[in-house]
DNA sequence: TATATTAAAAATGTATACATTTAATACGAA
DNA sequence: TTCGTATTAAATGTATACATTTTTAATATA
Protein backbone atom coordinates (compact mmCIF):
# COMPACT_ATOMS: atom_id res chain seq x y z
CA UNK A 1 0.00 0.00 0.00
CA UNK A 2 0.88 3.38 -0.63
CA UNK A 3 2.55 5.13 2.57
CA UNK A 4 3.68 8.63 0.74
CA UNK A 5 1.86 11.06 2.78
CA UNK A 6 1.83 14.80 0.43
CA UNK A 7 3.22 17.71 2.18
CA UNK A 8 -0.67 18.99 2.89
CA UNK A 9 -1.33 15.44 5.08
CA UNK A 10 2.12 15.87 6.95
CA UNK A 11 1.16 19.32 7.91
CA UNK A 12 -2.21 18.30 8.60
CA UNK A 13 -1.64 15.60 10.80
CA UNK A 14 1.21 17.21 12.74
CA UNK A 15 -1.45 20.25 13.38
CA UNK A 16 -4.23 17.73 14.69
CA UNK A 17 -1.41 15.68 16.68
CA UNK A 18 -0.76 18.69 18.42
CA UNK A 19 2.79 18.86 17.62
CA UNK A 20 3.04 23.04 16.50
CA UNK A 21 2.52 25.48 19.59
CA UNK A 22 -1.01 27.58 19.35
CA UNK A 23 0.78 30.87 20.10
CA UNK A 24 3.70 30.51 17.61
CA UNK A 25 3.55 31.97 14.33
CA UNK A 26 3.53 29.43 11.51
CA UNK A 27 5.57 31.15 9.09
CA UNK A 28 6.74 30.17 4.98
CA UNK A 29 10.05 30.25 5.84
CA UNK A 30 9.95 28.05 9.31
CA UNK A 31 7.67 25.30 7.83
CA UNK A 32 9.66 25.02 4.19
CA UNK A 33 12.70 24.56 6.64
CA UNK A 34 10.93 21.92 8.80
CA UNK A 35 9.59 20.16 5.88
CA UNK A 36 12.85 20.23 3.67
CA UNK A 37 11.05 22.20 0.70
CA UNK A 38 10.40 25.99 -0.86
CA UNK A 39 8.06 28.41 0.35
CA UNK A 40 5.83 27.63 -2.91
CA UNK A 41 4.37 24.38 -1.81
CA UNK A 42 3.94 25.31 1.74
CA UNK A 43 1.62 28.42 0.59
CA UNK A 44 -0.61 26.01 -1.30
CA UNK A 45 -0.87 24.29 2.03
CA UNK A 46 -1.30 26.87 3.95
CA UNK A 47 -4.37 27.67 1.77
CA UNK A 48 -5.81 24.55 2.17
CA UNK A 49 -5.42 24.27 6.00
CA UNK A 50 -6.91 27.39 6.21
CA UNK A 51 -9.94 26.48 3.95
CA UNK A 52 -10.67 23.73 6.19
CA UNK A 53 -10.58 25.99 9.58
CA UNK A 54 -7.41 24.72 10.33
CA UNK A 55 -5.43 27.68 10.38
CA UNK A 56 -5.86 31.76 9.87
CA UNK A 57 -3.96 34.47 9.56
CA UNK A 58 -0.73 32.05 10.09
CA UNK A 59 -1.53 30.84 13.45
CA UNK A 60 -3.24 28.04 14.11
CA UNK A 61 -6.88 28.67 14.47
CA UNK A 62 -8.41 28.72 17.74
CA UNK A 63 -11.68 28.92 17.72
CA UNK A 64 -14.10 30.75 20.20
CA UNK A 65 -16.78 28.63 22.00
CA UNK A 66 -19.04 31.20 19.55
CA UNK A 67 -16.93 30.28 16.44
CA UNK A 68 -17.66 26.55 17.20
CA UNK A 69 -21.12 26.88 17.97
CA UNK A 70 -21.64 28.63 14.07
CA UNK A 71 -19.24 25.67 12.68
CA UNK A 72 -21.78 23.57 13.99
CA UNK A 73 -24.72 25.70 12.50
CA UNK A 74 -22.94 24.90 9.29
CA UNK A 75 -22.91 20.98 9.93
CA UNK A 76 -26.38 20.51 11.53
CA UNK A 77 -28.13 22.15 8.45
CA UNK A 78 -26.38 20.11 6.37
CA UNK A 79 -26.76 16.99 7.88
CA UNK A 80 -30.10 17.54 8.53
CA UNK A 81 -31.09 17.95 5.31
CA UNK A 82 -29.27 14.86 4.36
CA UNK A 83 -31.34 12.77 6.82
CA UNK A 84 -34.12 14.39 5.73
CA UNK A 85 -33.21 12.79 2.01
CA UNK A 86 -32.23 9.57 3.61
CA UNK A 87 -35.79 9.09 4.86
CA UNK A 88 -36.50 9.44 1.08
CA UNK A 89 -34.31 7.51 -0.63
CA UNK A 90 -32.07 4.77 1.70
CA UNK A 91 -33.04 1.45 1.14
CA UNK A 92 -32.57 -1.85 3.41
CA UNK A 93 -28.68 -2.13 2.26
CA UNK A 94 -28.43 1.75 2.65
CA UNK A 95 -29.73 0.98 6.65
CA UNK A 96 -27.92 -1.92 6.99
CA UNK A 97 -24.70 -0.28 6.46
CA UNK A 98 -25.47 2.35 8.84
CA UNK A 99 -26.35 -0.51 11.76
CA UNK A 100 -23.03 -1.61 10.72
CA UNK A 101 -21.30 1.32 11.66
CA UNK A 102 -23.07 1.34 14.73
CA UNK A 103 -22.11 -1.95 15.75
CA UNK A 104 -18.51 -1.76 14.65
CA UNK A 105 -18.33 1.33 17.22
CA UNK A 106 -19.93 -0.17 19.75
CA UNK A 107 -17.56 -3.20 19.75
CA UNK A 108 -14.31 -1.73 18.37
CA UNK A 109 -11.50 0.10 20.55
CA UNK A 110 -11.13 4.18 20.83
CA UNK A 111 -9.81 4.28 17.39
CA UNK A 112 -12.16 1.87 15.52
CA UNK A 113 -15.20 3.60 17.30
CA UNK A 114 -14.38 6.85 15.57
CA UNK A 115 -13.47 5.61 12.31
CA UNK A 116 -16.80 3.89 12.36
CA UNK A 117 -18.58 7.13 13.82
CA UNK A 118 -17.23 8.90 10.94
CA UNK A 119 -18.21 6.22 7.87
CA UNK A 120 -22.15 6.66 10.06
CA UNK A 121 -22.36 10.28 9.48
CA UNK A 122 -20.39 10.42 5.96
CA UNK A 123 -23.27 7.99 4.61
CA UNK A 124 -25.89 9.81 5.64
CA UNK A 125 -24.14 13.19 3.88
CA UNK A 126 -23.83 11.09 0.82
CA UNK A 127 -27.44 10.69 0.32
CA UNK A 128 -26.93 14.67 -0.60
CA UNK A 129 -25.81 13.51 -3.67
CA UNK A 130 -24.60 16.91 -4.39
CA UNK A 131 -21.17 16.93 -4.77
CA UNK A 132 -20.89 21.21 -4.12
CA UNK A 133 -22.98 20.24 -0.27
CA UNK A 134 -20.46 17.25 -0.13
CA UNK A 135 -17.47 19.91 -0.32
CA UNK A 136 -18.92 22.25 1.88
CA UNK A 137 -19.30 19.08 4.69
CA UNK A 138 -15.55 18.00 3.92
CA UNK A 139 -14.20 21.29 4.61
CA UNK A 140 -15.51 20.51 8.54
CA UNK A 141 -13.81 17.08 8.76
CA UNK A 142 -11.23 18.46 10.58
CA UNK A 143 -13.02 20.13 13.07
CA UNK A 144 -15.76 17.34 13.33
CA UNK A 145 -12.64 15.16 13.81
CA UNK A 146 -11.87 17.35 16.65
CA UNK A 147 -14.66 16.72 18.57
CA UNK A 148 -15.45 13.10 17.49
CA UNK A 149 -12.38 12.24 19.30
CA UNK A 150 -13.44 14.50 22.78
CA UNK A 151 -16.99 12.45 21.99
CA UNK A 152 -14.86 9.20 22.23
CA UNK A 153 -12.55 9.51 24.44
CA UNK A 154 -14.42 11.11 27.28
CA UNK A 155 -17.51 8.58 26.08
CA UNK A 156 -20.37 10.45 25.62
CA UNK A 157 -23.39 8.90 26.76
CA UNK A 158 -26.22 8.14 24.70
CA UNK A 159 -24.04 8.40 22.00
CA UNK A 160 -24.49 5.04 20.13
CA UNK A 161 -28.88 4.64 21.07
CA UNK A 162 -28.78 8.25 19.87
CA UNK A 163 -27.50 7.11 16.09
CA UNK A 164 -29.99 3.74 16.50
CA UNK A 165 -32.68 6.34 16.98
CA UNK A 166 -31.47 8.05 14.09
CA UNK A 167 -31.39 5.22 11.73
CA UNK A 168 -35.05 3.92 13.23
CA UNK A 169 -36.69 7.20 12.12
CA UNK A 170 -35.11 6.89 8.90
CA UNK A 171 -36.30 3.41 8.18
CA UNK A 172 -40.21 4.34 9.21
CA UNK A 173 -40.14 7.23 7.22
CA UNK A 174 -40.34 10.02 10.06
CA UNK A 175 -39.01 13.26 8.27
CA UNK A 176 -39.52 16.10 11.30
CA UNK A 177 -38.33 13.37 13.94
CA UNK A 178 -35.28 12.22 12.09
CA UNK A 179 -34.08 15.81 11.76
CA UNK A 180 -35.29 16.74 14.93
CA UNK A 181 -33.09 13.42 16.05
CA UNK A 182 -29.92 14.67 14.11
CA UNK A 183 -30.05 18.08 14.92
CA UNK A 184 -30.38 16.97 18.90
CA UNK A 185 -27.56 14.59 18.58
CA UNK A 186 -25.00 17.29 17.01
CA UNK A 187 -26.25 19.72 19.57
CA UNK A 188 -24.89 17.49 21.99
CA UNK A 189 -21.86 16.39 20.87
CA UNK A 190 -21.17 19.91 20.53
CA UNK A 191 -22.02 21.28 23.79
CA UNK A 192 -20.40 17.81 25.60
CA UNK A 193 -17.20 18.69 23.95
CA UNK A 194 -16.99 22.79 24.42
CA UNK A 195 -17.48 21.39 28.13
CA UNK A 196 -14.45 19.31 27.97
CA UNK A 197 -12.80 21.84 26.10
CA UNK B 1 -13.17 57.03 -4.22
CA UNK B 2 -10.77 54.26 -4.48
CA UNK B 3 -10.62 53.00 -8.79
CA UNK B 4 -8.05 50.66 -8.54
CA UNK B 5 -9.29 47.01 -8.81
CA UNK B 6 -7.38 44.13 -8.11
CA UNK B 7 -6.08 41.38 -10.28
CA UNK B 8 -8.98 39.19 -8.62
CA UNK B 9 -11.36 42.02 -9.89
CA UNK B 10 -10.31 42.66 -13.24
CA UNK B 11 -10.50 38.86 -14.21
CA UNK B 12 -13.45 38.19 -12.78
CA UNK B 13 -14.94 41.24 -14.32
CA UNK B 14 -13.49 40.02 -17.49
CA UNK B 15 -14.83 36.14 -17.21
CA UNK B 16 -18.47 37.73 -16.07
CA UNK B 17 -18.74 40.20 -19.28
CA UNK B 18 -17.88 37.29 -21.65
CA UNK B 19 -14.29 38.53 -22.58
CA UNK B 20 -12.86 35.04 -22.24
CA UNK B 21 -13.89 32.28 -25.20
CA UNK B 22 -15.29 29.44 -23.24
CA UNK B 23 -13.08 26.52 -24.89
CA UNK B 24 -9.75 27.59 -24.79
CA UNK B 25 -7.59 27.26 -21.72
CA UNK B 26 -6.51 29.57 -19.24
CA UNK B 27 -3.26 29.18 -18.78
CA UNK B 28 -0.50 30.69 -16.38
CA UNK B 29 1.50 32.01 -19.18
CA UNK B 30 -1.26 33.29 -21.22
CA UNK B 31 -2.76 35.14 -18.61
CA UNK B 32 0.28 36.35 -16.52
CA UNK B 33 0.91 37.92 -20.48
CA UNK B 34 -2.58 39.52 -20.75
CA UNK B 35 -2.66 41.32 -17.18
CA UNK B 36 0.67 41.83 -17.33
CA UNK B 37 2.08 40.53 -14.15
CA UNK B 38 3.99 37.37 -13.06
CA UNK B 39 2.18 33.46 -13.17
CA UNK B 40 2.38 33.66 -8.77
CA UNK B 41 -0.52 36.17 -8.68
CA UNK B 42 -1.91 34.75 -11.45
CA UNK B 43 -2.34 31.17 -9.41
CA UNK B 44 -3.34 32.94 -6.69
CA UNK B 45 -6.50 34.35 -8.44
CA UNK B 46 -7.00 31.29 -10.09
CA UNK B 47 -7.87 29.66 -7.20
CA UNK B 48 -10.17 32.19 -5.49
CA UNK B 49 -11.60 31.68 -9.24
CA UNK B 50 -11.99 27.94 -8.46
CA UNK B 51 -13.26 28.80 -5.39
CA UNK B 52 -15.61 30.41 -6.33
CA UNK B 53 -17.07 28.20 -9.27
CA UNK B 54 -16.59 30.61 -12.38
CA UNK B 55 -13.24 28.39 -13.44
CA UNK B 56 -12.32 24.48 -12.82
CA UNK B 57 -9.29 23.00 -14.44
CA UNK B 58 -7.71 25.56 -16.18
CA UNK B 59 -11.04 26.47 -18.07
CA UNK B 60 -13.84 28.60 -17.54
CA UNK B 61 -16.30 26.66 -15.72
CA UNK B 62 -19.62 26.04 -17.39
CA UNK B 63 -22.26 24.01 -15.11
CA UNK B 64 -24.60 21.57 -16.46
CA UNK B 65 -27.70 22.12 -15.84
CA UNK B 66 -27.50 18.99 -12.84
CA UNK B 67 -24.61 21.53 -11.57
CA UNK B 68 -26.83 24.32 -11.24
CA UNK B 69 -29.65 22.48 -9.85
CA UNK B 70 -26.88 21.46 -6.93
CA UNK B 71 -25.68 24.58 -6.55
CA UNK B 72 -29.24 26.21 -6.14
CA UNK B 73 -29.86 23.49 -3.67
CA UNK B 74 -26.66 24.77 -1.64
CA UNK B 75 -28.31 28.32 -2.27
CA UNK B 76 -31.71 26.77 -1.48
CA UNK B 77 -30.89 25.31 2.66
CA UNK B 78 -28.72 28.60 3.24
CA UNK B 79 -31.40 30.80 2.26
CA UNK B 80 -34.50 29.08 3.66
CA UNK B 81 -32.54 28.93 7.05
CA UNK B 82 -32.05 32.65 7.03
CA UNK B 83 -35.57 33.13 6.66
CA UNK B 84 -36.33 30.98 9.51
CA UNK B 85 -34.08 33.73 11.02
CA UNK B 86 -35.44 36.38 9.79
CA UNK B 87 -38.76 35.24 11.18
CA UNK B 88 -37.35 34.79 14.84
CA UNK B 89 -35.06 38.13 14.64
CA UNK B 90 -36.05 40.81 11.75
CA UNK B 91 -37.88 43.73 13.46
CA UNK B 92 -39.84 46.75 11.74
CA UNK B 93 -36.75 48.27 10.31
CA UNK B 94 -35.40 45.15 8.95
CA UNK B 95 -38.97 44.47 6.98
CA UNK B 96 -38.80 48.36 6.07
CA UNK B 97 -35.45 47.84 4.76
CA UNK B 98 -36.53 44.30 2.69
CA UNK B 99 -39.25 46.85 1.21
CA UNK B 100 -37.36 49.25 0.11
CA UNK B 101 -35.18 46.74 -1.93
CA UNK B 102 -38.57 45.70 -3.68
CA UNK B 103 -39.32 49.39 -4.54
CA UNK B 104 -35.87 50.03 -5.87
CA UNK B 105 -36.28 47.01 -8.16
CA UNK B 106 -39.77 48.03 -9.03
CA UNK B 107 -38.79 51.74 -10.16
CA UNK B 108 -35.07 51.12 -11.12
CA UNK B 109 -33.39 50.38 -14.98
CA UNK B 110 -32.19 46.69 -15.26
CA UNK B 111 -28.59 47.62 -13.24
CA UNK B 112 -30.34 49.03 -10.37
CA UNK B 113 -33.22 45.84 -10.18
CA UNK B 114 -29.95 44.08 -10.07
CA UNK B 115 -28.33 45.61 -7.37
CA UNK B 116 -31.88 45.72 -5.34
CA UNK B 117 -32.44 42.61 -6.28
CA UNK B 118 -28.93 41.37 -4.53
CA UNK B 119 -29.70 43.74 -1.50
CA UNK B 120 -32.78 42.21 -0.64
CA UNK B 121 -31.78 38.42 -0.89
CA UNK B 122 -28.23 39.91 1.39
CA UNK B 123 -30.07 41.37 3.92
CA UNK B 124 -31.97 37.77 4.28
CA UNK B 125 -28.63 36.12 4.38
CA UNK B 126 -27.52 38.53 7.23
CA UNK B 127 -30.30 37.27 9.88
CA UNK B 128 -28.40 34.59 9.77
CA UNK B 129 -25.40 35.86 11.56
CA UNK B 130 -23.36 33.53 11.04
CA UNK B 131 -19.78 33.93 9.25
CA UNK B 132 -18.88 30.48 8.06
CA UNK B 133 -22.43 30.53 6.44
CA UNK B 134 -22.17 33.66 4.98
CA UNK B 135 -18.70 32.94 3.24
CA UNK B 136 -20.55 29.66 2.05
CA UNK B 137 -23.07 31.94 0.45
CA UNK B 138 -20.86 34.59 -1.06
CA UNK B 139 -19.02 31.65 -2.86
CA UNK B 140 -22.02 31.23 -4.72
CA UNK B 141 -22.09 34.86 -5.92
CA UNK B 142 -20.72 34.89 -9.10
CA UNK B 143 -23.37 32.11 -10.52
CA UNK B 144 -26.14 34.10 -8.59
CA UNK B 145 -25.13 37.02 -10.61
CA UNK B 146 -24.77 35.12 -13.51
CA UNK B 147 -28.85 34.00 -13.02
CA UNK B 148 -30.19 37.02 -11.55
CA UNK B 149 -29.23 39.28 -14.79
CA UNK B 150 -31.31 36.79 -16.91
CA UNK B 151 -34.36 37.01 -14.84
CA UNK B 152 -34.04 40.47 -14.57
CA UNK B 153 -32.95 41.08 -18.45
CA UNK B 154 -35.80 38.33 -19.58
CA UNK B 155 -38.36 39.88 -16.53
CA UNK B 156 -38.83 36.83 -14.97
CA UNK B 157 -42.80 37.68 -13.92
CA UNK B 158 -44.41 37.48 -10.32
CA UNK B 159 -40.03 37.82 -9.02
CA UNK B 160 -41.19 41.44 -6.88
CA UNK B 161 -44.90 40.14 -5.76
CA UNK B 162 -43.06 37.24 -4.22
CA UNK B 163 -40.05 38.86 -2.21
CA UNK B 164 -43.33 41.14 -1.21
CA UNK B 165 -45.04 37.95 -0.06
CA UNK B 166 -41.71 36.68 1.38
CA UNK B 167 -41.73 39.77 3.62
CA UNK B 168 -45.05 39.65 4.54
CA UNK B 169 -44.68 35.71 5.60
CA UNK B 170 -41.77 36.98 7.51
CA UNK B 171 -43.98 39.97 9.18
CA UNK B 172 -46.74 37.66 10.01
CA UNK B 173 -44.04 35.43 11.47
CA UNK B 174 -45.15 32.12 9.81
CA UNK B 175 -41.93 30.56 9.78
CA UNK B 176 -42.79 27.54 7.33
CA UNK B 177 -45.05 29.11 5.34
CA UNK B 178 -42.01 31.82 4.64
CA UNK B 179 -39.85 29.12 4.11
CA UNK B 180 -41.83 27.25 1.64
CA UNK B 181 -42.35 30.72 -0.42
CA UNK B 182 -37.94 31.05 -0.50
CA UNK B 183 -38.06 28.03 -1.65
CA UNK B 184 -40.40 27.81 -4.07
CA UNK B 185 -38.87 31.36 -5.08
CA UNK B 186 -36.14 30.07 -5.91
CA UNK B 187 -36.66 27.12 -7.54
CA UNK B 188 -38.57 29.43 -10.18
CA UNK B 189 -35.42 31.77 -10.74
CA UNK B 190 -33.46 28.44 -11.54
CA UNK B 191 -35.99 26.80 -13.92
CA UNK B 192 -36.92 30.10 -15.81
CA UNK B 193 -32.89 30.74 -15.97
CA UNK B 194 -32.11 27.59 -17.22
CA UNK B 195 -34.88 27.45 -19.91
CA UNK B 196 -33.04 30.73 -21.27
CA UNK B 197 -29.56 29.47 -20.70
C1' DT C 1 -7.81 4.97 -41.86
C1' DA C 2 -7.00 4.00 -37.30
C1' DT C 3 -3.85 3.23 -33.65
C1' DA C 4 0.53 3.10 -31.19
C1' DT C 5 4.87 5.19 -30.29
C1' DT C 6 7.79 8.74 -29.63
C1' DA C 7 9.67 13.52 -30.11
C1' DA C 8 8.71 18.23 -29.27
C1' DA C 9 6.49 21.79 -27.03
C1' DA C 10 3.98 23.78 -23.66
C1' DA C 11 1.98 23.55 -19.46
C1' DT C 12 2.27 23.28 -14.29
C1' DG C 13 5.29 22.42 -10.07
C1' DT C 14 9.11 23.97 -7.39
C1' DA C 15 13.02 26.71 -5.88
C1' DT C 16 14.89 31.00 -5.32
C1' DA C 17 16.19 35.93 -5.88
C1' DC C 18 14.54 40.33 -5.30
C1' DA C 19 10.77 43.96 -3.91
C1' DT C 20 7.66 45.48 -0.75
C1' DT C 21 5.27 45.41 3.38
C1' DT C 22 4.88 44.49 8.17
C1' DA C 23 6.76 43.63 12.73
C1' DA C 24 10.36 44.14 16.13
C1' DT C 25 13.76 46.79 18.33
C1' DA C 26 16.43 50.63 19.77
C1' DC C 27 16.88 55.24 20.74
C1' DG C 28 15.76 59.85 22.15
C1' DA C 29 12.42 63.42 23.91
C1' DA C 30 8.61 64.58 26.92
C1' DT D 1 8.81 55.46 32.40
C1' DT D 2 6.12 56.15 28.28
C1' DC D 3 5.45 57.57 23.95
C1' DG D 4 6.82 58.52 19.30
C1' DT D 5 10.11 57.81 15.69
C1' DA D 6 13.81 55.77 13.22
C1' DT D 7 16.30 51.69 12.14
C1' DT D 8 16.61 47.06 11.35
C1' DA D 9 14.98 42.56 10.75
C1' DA D 10 11.86 39.42 9.10
C1' DA D 11 7.89 38.36 6.95
C1' DT D 12 5.01 38.09 2.67
C1' DG D 13 4.44 39.45 -2.39
C1' DT D 14 6.21 38.99 -6.93
C1' DA D 15 9.16 37.64 -10.75
C1' DT D 16 11.73 34.25 -12.79
C1' DA D 17 14.72 30.21 -13.67
C1' DC D 18 14.71 25.47 -13.75
C1' DA D 19 12.39 20.60 -13.09
C1' DT D 20 8.79 17.73 -14.00
C1' DT D 21 4.59 16.50 -16.00
C1' DT D 22 1.16 16.79 -19.46
C1' DT D 23 -0.36 17.80 -23.98
C1' DT D 24 0.29 18.08 -28.70
C1' DA D 25 2.05 16.62 -33.04
C1' DA D 26 4.52 13.80 -36.06
C1' DT D 27 5.77 9.47 -37.62
C1' DA D 28 5.53 4.60 -38.12
C1' DT D 29 2.90 0.38 -38.12
C1' DA D 30 -1.21 -2.63 -38.42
Amino acid sequence: MNQERTLYEKVREDILNGTFDKTEKMTEVKLAKLYEVSRTPIREVLKQLEFEYLVKDGYIYTPSPEDYRNLFEMRILIESHAVEKAVLLFVDEDLKELRNYIKQAKDGDASLTLKANKNFHDKLVRAIRNPFLSETYDRLNSTIYLFSRTVVEKQRPELLDEHEAIVQSIEDRKIDHAKQQIISHLQKDLEFTLYYM
